[in-house]
RNA sequence: GGGCCGUUAGCUCAAUUGGUAGAGCUGCGGACUUUUAAUCCGUAGGUUCUGGGUUCGAGCCCCAGGCGGCCCA
């Protein structure tokens, strides 16, 4: 009847078997990937409604259920699969040759693998040793699975579990969690800013100018309009355009684009949340933050303790630490750093402390290396670091009795920043100056520096209310929630192709 | 970008000093009507990441490359 393919001769034998199964299966007239089953019930749904039955029970009811073949346990007349689905709910279903004949059960036993989805229909009982089970009358391939899972006692290798993160998702109950935690995170945050009057808006992606951050932007082009376009590196340019427009809360969750290094707690995409409020500071912001983050550990977890993936615990409730960046700095090396420090003092403090540093490195990034270094690589708790150096913080307001300073805070939580927070830059004309400054910087090499957004400073003539603004990362949230590595915390994170 | 480690059966991993490439699970054949990673008997399965080199002989040593991980910048 059906010609194999010259190339199924070549499979691994495993491969090869499962396909000549299918084969058989079409050859018998026995659809292996029916289009519709008669389900009647979830697993979910057959042990919700049967709980706490003795061994060795009848109950009468008549199901039908669908679920993958997890464990697989044939005797001479007695079969017993364990079928999962996708909560990962498991029921046993037991196919007896009084039940449902000698053909059906050998056809079982000669066509159903581990991986296959089947469909059993028949009655819930329990069995001598008291598991819940469908004692078959009938049962039907849903899904031939022609590829063998791999064996579930083992685990995967880690490269394995992110290139086939659906493999990884049917074996490991930890991955769906994970899944299901970043789900009711995102959600927990829509739900925080929807009663606090916030409104969700999508800004473009494709950007005719990268802008909002420092960063290295992917470039890409419109074949339609002839010019090239930046995925971009952060909303924030459209974002406050929104808010000069009349949105005064407003937020969006999407992803942004940054061509840069891939670590264990970097990903060329990534998940952000930005929020502006029209007549917030860094001071309000800085609450609204904490309160989003622990509302999604409650949300999620039920508690603001939460239980990270080694095991300790790590509180999230309460007040947080609020720190100075030039004054916690000033104290670690003991004499005071300010604004107006020179870099070639800051330079030798590098210098004493075993810091290398680029020598082009200006006073606002030395500050900076040498805070990161000596404070903030070994924060913990969750802990507001503010008032940074001006110059490195273009988009934002210079600090209202500091000089040189601006009114900006990092957040660093389990000692990585989570997210960053300000008190808006809304005077177009120190914007404009600001810009100007970036593109100069671009114009000389840096590839990270912004350029001169036009429109965007158009917009901020008309009158931008003051404004806090926030960014935050929703991978990294997931990752101070639970404690897993970046990769983990994305669904299919980019990785080379094989 | 630099250094180190890894890459072997479908999966997870062994392989002594350079001397016939193995195990568990999985698969296949058989037994078994109450199993829970079922058990028991039998059996199959390999481009040792790729290409070159040294050697009588290479999974192992050398060179180049791919992919992955860790550390450093």
């Amino acid at each position: 009847m059906s010609e194999q393919i010259p190339a199924v001769d070549d499979l691994p034998e495993q491969l090869r078997v499962r396909r000549e199964k299918r084969e058989r299966m079409l050859e018998r007239g026995v659809e292996p990937y029916p289009v519709e089953l008669p389900r009647t019930h979830t697993l979910r749904e057959v042990r919700e409604s049967h709980v706490d039955l003795p061994p060795d029970t009848k109950t009468g009811d008549l199901v039908g259920v669908t679920g993958r073949v997890m464990f697989l346990r044939n005797t001479g007349k007695l079969c017993f699969a364990t079928l999962r689905e996708g909560d990962g709910t498991e029921l046993q279903a037991m196919l007896s040759l009084n039940e449902v004949g000698e053909q059906s059960l050998s056809d079982w036993k000669a066509t159903v693998d581990l991986g296959d989805h089947v469909f059993v229909h028949g009655e819930v009982i329990t069995s001598r040793r008291g598991e819940l089970s469908v004692m078959a009358d009938s049962w039907q391939m849903a899904a031939k699975s022609v590829r063998p899972l791999p064996v579930a006692h083992k685990d995967l290798s880690e490269e394995t579990r992110i290139r086939q993160r659906y493999v990884d998702l049917i074996l490991r109950p930890a991955a769906m969690e994970t899944v299901r935690t970043r789900a009711g995170v995102v959600r927990s945050l829509r739900e925080s800013f929807h009663q606090r009057g916030f409104l969700e808006v999508e800004t473009p992606m494709l950007q005719t100018l990268h802008g909002g951050a420092t960063a290295r932007p992917f470039v890409t082009a419109s074949n339609a309009l002839g010019i090239d376009l930046y995925l971009r590196i952060a909303p924030e340019l459209y974002l406050k355009r929104c808010v000069v427009g009349g949105i005064e809360k407003v937020f969006e969750i999407n992803r942004n684009f940054r061509n840069e290094g891939i670590d264990s707690s970097h990903s060329p995409e990534f998940a952000m949340l930005e929020f502006y409020q029209a007549y917030g500071t860094y001071d309000s912001m800085a609450v609204l933050t904490r309160e989003l983050v622990q509302e999604a550990a409650e949300s999620v977890f039920g508690t603001q303790v939460v239980t990270l993936a080694d095991g300790t615990e790590y509180d999230l409730s309460g007040e947080w630490t609020t720190l100075s960046m030039y004054d916690s700095l000033s104290e670690a090396l003991g004499t005071e750093i300010t604004p107006q420090t020179p870099v070639e003092l800051l330079r030798k403090h590098a210098d004493s402390r075993e810091l290398e540093t680029d020598p082009k490195l200006g006073h606002g990034k030395l500050v900076e290396a040498l805070w990161e270094h000596l404070i903030g690589d070994h924060l913990y708790a969750p802990t507001f670091v503010r008032d940074f150096p001006v110059e490195t913080s273009p988009l934002t307001r210079e600090h209202r009795s500091r000089p040189g300073m601006a009114e900006k805070w990092d957040l660093y939580v389990r000692g990585f920043e989570l997210g960053t927070g300000y008190s808006e830059l809304v005077d177009p004309v120190v914007e404009r100056q600001r810009l100007v400054e970036q593109s100069r910087l671009a114009a000389a090499g840096d590839v990270e520096a912004m350029p001169v957004d036009e429109d965007f400073l158009r917009s901020l003539e008309y009158g931008m209310p003051p404004s806090g603004g926030v960014g935050m990362g929703i991978d990294r949230l997931l990752m101070a929630l639970t404690g897993l590595g970046i990769r983990e915390t994305i669904l299919f994170p980019l990785v080379r192709p094989e």
